[in-house]
DNA sequence: ATTGACTTTTACGTAAACGTAAATTAAAAT
DNA sequence: ATTTTAATTTACGTTTACGTAAAAGTCAAT
């Protein structure tokens, strides 16, 4: 298995070095450190970083997104511990198929509205054609 | 037609009324005002409130979102205009389909990871129901 | 070995999106 | 008529999610 550094997640991502850092901070990643402290992703640290990215473009804080990651990320074992990531889990399912249902509601209206803005735009044209 | 107060608008909604108030601070609506200088706002202005808080729960800027209300709204009379509305219309429209794509992929694995943990979960049963 | 690019921590700065408080005025209720 | 509730403007405060700069150490390349 081979590291990645922070510049060059930064560059894949198109982020900062600073935002990697941040999130660290934030207790969301936690990078292996070489002998002199340098900061070494692995492929499951940019794993994390990609769903917080894709978090964030759906509109989710930073804390949700920790929340999210971090029951998704533990180990689970006890009976109770299942039962309730299983319940959160179903939760944040059902905001996402929300999300969802609302997008695509949005989605209708545009296309509805793009539908009469060309048509207006084709009685534009018509109209042209006799002068 | 009548008219709602913003204290009724911010209830309905469940923000304060200072949010409503910034919106019309970055030029978002424009209520009318009574003699007295009280806000009144009409259905249309709470159907653009309706849009302003479903572009935020999509993780739009307020900026992005009185970009595409200010598109829609105007008066779109020469074709010049209409061409470059349906351009960026149809730009919006495509960037809320990927959210879609997104998010549906989202779903998904959230769904398996589900799936894992509930399977997990009847094993831990089975394996009580021998003791 | 030294230059230059990269990394680290520390720390102050900032834009967006409001929160909150104060002072004042108006509307609604008793 | 007078409380109570709601509204207005002005203005400073706050949180989130980073940006930016400084000082110092490290890595990569010539």
């Amino acid at each position: 298995m081979n590291y990645y550094t922070i510049s060059q997640l930064a560059q894949e991502f198109d982020i900062s070095t600073r935002t990697i850092r941040y999130y660290e901070e934030r207790g969301m990643i936690a990078p292996m450190r070489t002998e002199t402290g340098q900061r070494l992703y692995t492929k499951k640290d940019r794993a994390v970083l990609k769903l917080i990215l894709r978090g964030k473009r759906f509109g989710f804080s930073l804390e949700e997104i920790h929340e999210m990651i971090s029951l998704f990320d533990k180990d689970r074992t006890g009976r109770k511990q299942l039962e309730r990531t299983i319940e959160y889990g179903e939760k944040k399912l059902k905001e996402v198929s929300e999300r969802i249902e609302d997008l695509m509601q949005l989605k209708q209206e545009m296309e509805a509205i793009l539908e009469d803005f060309k048509q207006r735009l084709k009685e534009l044209g018509e109209s042209d054609e006799h002068f």
